[in-house]
DNA sequence: GGGGCCGTCAAACGATCGTTTGTTGCAAAT
DNA sequence: ATTTGCAACAAACGATCGTTTGACGGCCCC
């Protein structure tokens, strides 16, 4: 088998450890992040995910109207925090006329970053690659309505950075940074956290390269 | 509803038209590397798949063994060749002093973009790229223990041309380079194909992009 | 001509899916 | 004290899932 997770022999299927803390609507977002990161939007069910929450298999549909809207809600929470930051880090450099090319970035990529910090917030990650592997029409309509403006301010404060990249040009290499973003974000690939180092230590190496390398690959003639 | 696709309003699901070129198991791995692109390995149900390929329900079983079998033979179809193609690229420029960044990236990055070039194989770059967000540890095992020794031999050989970086520099840059060119392979992202440009000609600024790129975040100081 | 494979088929299997229902407990409002 | 509304629960709904079964027809080989 080369996709679904393990199975372990006695039990249908895994139940993750009782999160018993928060409200039960928290605890349902909580839940979903994490198997919505391990099995996908499809291969995470109803029954698996409220046992994990320890709330009634009912409770989903009573506080999300359905499992689509739940979906919805995780991507919600989590991207408006994460535009917001994006959007307030902007700011601050935003037309400045002693911004460079690593502020800018920064700006962009820390948030993403930071967003891994708490908790569970680097599940959401993974359920991000996930949904953009999807490749999916109507998530790509939702982003674009929800966050689309951000993406613009940014590519617009790019072109300032970098005049003589022509239009087509800049956005080809915005969509290449993006999908090394998100790929050292995700965390598939060679590079894998070491055990001798700290959660934050690695997320900032990740920062670092990810920045220098953006910065070569963005500027270079 | 954020994820699946449409579904229209008579009938169940879509039935895409029938395929009815070449042998059962053919029609089957065709169908299957649609839907999977579509739809995710979960999202696509074997009645789905039969139906879009023209074959009874019980052929996959009969064929394949199983679902999950299913899913590695597609896989190891579309990779074998791919491989095939990089090691031979790279066969003819490994250890040659006039071998320049651009020959070993060009050598990495063409296969992957002339296997979008026959009739469906664009579609499996999309499998490729699910596959990756899965995150799946057996995914992960099924790759490394068949085709572990290619990337291998493509890392020497970046270690050859860019002998001032330290080993865990070049993971991290050639990760990040991975990470880019799926991104770009997949297709999700602002740059989409104008409806005034070719297919091959698409493909051709694709890999011209990435290369340059590559080539600027791989040997930057 | 008859026996053994092979590929195909309709039909069914049990399991699991997302969702709905009806009831219960309980606290605030009347 | 009674009513109202919310939240949680067990249980069931019909649909769909991956897989299995047994029968049917065509083909080659003895």
């Amino acid at each position: 088998m080369l996709k679904r997770s393990f199975e372990p022999a006695c039990g249908r299927w895994m139940v993750p450890p009782v999160n018993s803390s928060g409200s039960t609507k928290e605890r349902i977002l909580g839940a979903a992040e994490l198997l919505f990161a391990q099995r996908g939007f499809d291969g995470a069910s109803l029954r698996q995910l409220t046992t994990a929450a320890g709330v009634n298999l009912a409770a989903v549909n009573y506080h999300f109207g359905s499992k689509d809207k739940l979906v919805e809600e995780v991507f919600r929470r989590r991207l408006d925090a994460l535009n917001e930051r994006r959007l307030a880090a902007l700011a601050k450099i935003a037309g400045a006329p002693e911004t460079t090319l690593e502020n800018l970035l920064e700006a962009f990529i820390r948030p993403a970053l930071d967003l891994s910090h708490d908790d569970s917030g680097a599940l959401f990650m993974r359920v991000l690659a996930r949904a953009f592997a999807e490749h999916d029409d109507t998530l790509r309509q939702f982003l674009s309505a929800n966050y689309g403006h951000v993406m613009r301010q940014f590519t617009a404060e790019f072109a300032r950075l970098l005049p003589q990249l022509s239009k087509e040009e800049l956005y080809w290499r915005i969509d290449l940074v993006t999908g090394a973003l998100t790929h050292a974000m995700s965390g598939f690939g060679m590079i894998q956290r070491k055990s001798d180092v700290s959660e934050h230590t690695h997320r900032e190496q990740t920062a670092q390269h990810l920045i220098r390398f953006a910065v070569a690959g963005l500027s270079h003639p």
